[in-house]
DNA sequence: ACAAAAGTGTTGTCTGTACACCCATGC
DNA sequence: GCATGGGTGTACAGACAACACTTTTGT
């Protein structure tokens, strides 16, 4: 008896991912989505996915599919949990893991729009998914939701160098909710993890609104102290 | 060309369910283990597991699981995540979807232990595990820190009368930390969840301490207004 | 000179936390 | 009558929320 088979008895399951893709474009927090190329429910809409193989992880998977369904590399992504129902899927019997994954929309957009059926959604006009894909979507903001208000992931979805005002839209979008400028540049810079550039954004005003990094080292550092990002 | 064999090509893997069991005994929050009566690692310690069949959901193998292993039904659980590493079992390619559960250990206490070889271990005294259930264990003590924090999960792992008193002992076993007597009984009277008795259990004291019952349609009611328990 | 976005302080309210004594009862 | 755990109020501090005007500069 080899050690391989002391599980033969057992039953095999097809084991998926799939990935729920953030954006921000300066206004909205979107979704990535494609048009399903291929069986069954060609040419709806849908999560980008791919099943897990037998050597490869499932977090290895997940990355995997990101990557070959987008080019996209060194993502930040979050495992969501386990979809198991027995039916989710028509054709057979598939465990998904869903993921959300948080990218820098401008640098990769005409690239992704092209080169498969894929499309940027505004959250509140995400249409009629296959299978749970639209649960999964509302799992992956409401996580999104709770990560944001404890850990620096927001950054993630911005460029490199952003203005307050931009990053007050983001959490706008991620909340769904406005805040007071003032208690939110105040808030935020009292954490102490922005670094001002002497640089101005001078597109979207006359005045210009300066430039800041996120300093990851000082987070670091910080990071047990700060219990509550907004 | 069947609906079942657009899959065909692809890997499938063993899919298992690992339950992290609560109890709390009124003074320390325990986890149940289980010395393992099978291949591979027989004799070490061990998570409640099993495999998911072809036509149950994953959600509806760890409700069978916990029940055939130790008779409990009814019983709160949530599912955690999912562990995919390649290796994380030697004796095969097994994903693990761990759930942890909540239980009322007085109820149950002796018919689990004698059935199986099954322990319940103190959280600070839980022993080297097999496989990655180490890290499951940890991840579900967090889990439960985070959800007993903002929903009113305590009351699963509590007798359905409870004083004040054994309230308090619980979270603070919980959060592993103490809390001033008066501001808890201050916070969790201002809930308004909870029904104060006109019994008083006189077991621990020669006063008396009122018994309190959870009431969950008040909590229903209020639930959207509740943000924080503790 | 004006339009458009950037930037900046103060005040009141609420929430959380620290702290100590009397009460009821069984023995 | 005393030992044991049960029950209760107040004051201070920090966090959060509401609120409006001046600055800069391209046209």
């Amino acid at each position: 008896m080899t050690a391989l088979s002391i599980y033969q008895q057992h039953d095999r399951l097809l084991v998926a991912v799939d990935c729920i893709i953030f954006g921000f474009d300066g206004q909205q927090l979107k979704a990535l989505l494609i048009k399903r190329s291929f069986e069954p429910e060609i040419n709806k809409w849908s999560l980008m996915g791919g099943f897990v193989q037998q050597d490869e992880s499932v977090d290895a998977a997940a990355v995997r599919v990101l990557q070959q369904l987008t080019g996209l590399e060194n993502i930040y992504m979050e495992q969501l949990g386990c979809y198991g129902e027995v039916d989710r899927d028509p054709a057979g019997r598939v465990v998904s893991i869903p993921y959300f994954a948080l990218i820098k929309i401008d640098e990769h957009e005409e690239e992704l729009l092209e080169k498969f059926n894929a499309k940027w959604y505004a959250l509140d006009k995400v249409p009629k998914l296959i299978f749970d894909h639209n649960r999964m979507m509302n799992q992956a903001i409401e996580r999104l939701q709770l990560k944001a208000s404890t850990q620096p992931i927001g950054f993630e979805l911005l460029p490199e160098k952003f203005t307050l005002t931009q990053l007050q839209n983001l959490y706008e979008a991620i909340f769904e909710s406005s805040f007071d400028k003032r208690n939110f540049t105040r808030k935020i810079n009292s954490l102490g993890i922005l670094q001002k550039l002497d640089e101005k954004e001078k597109v979207s005003s006359r005045k210009g609104a300066f430039y800041y990094l996120f300093d990851r080292d000082k987070y670091n550092k910080l990071q047990h102290e700060i219990k509550k990002f907004i």
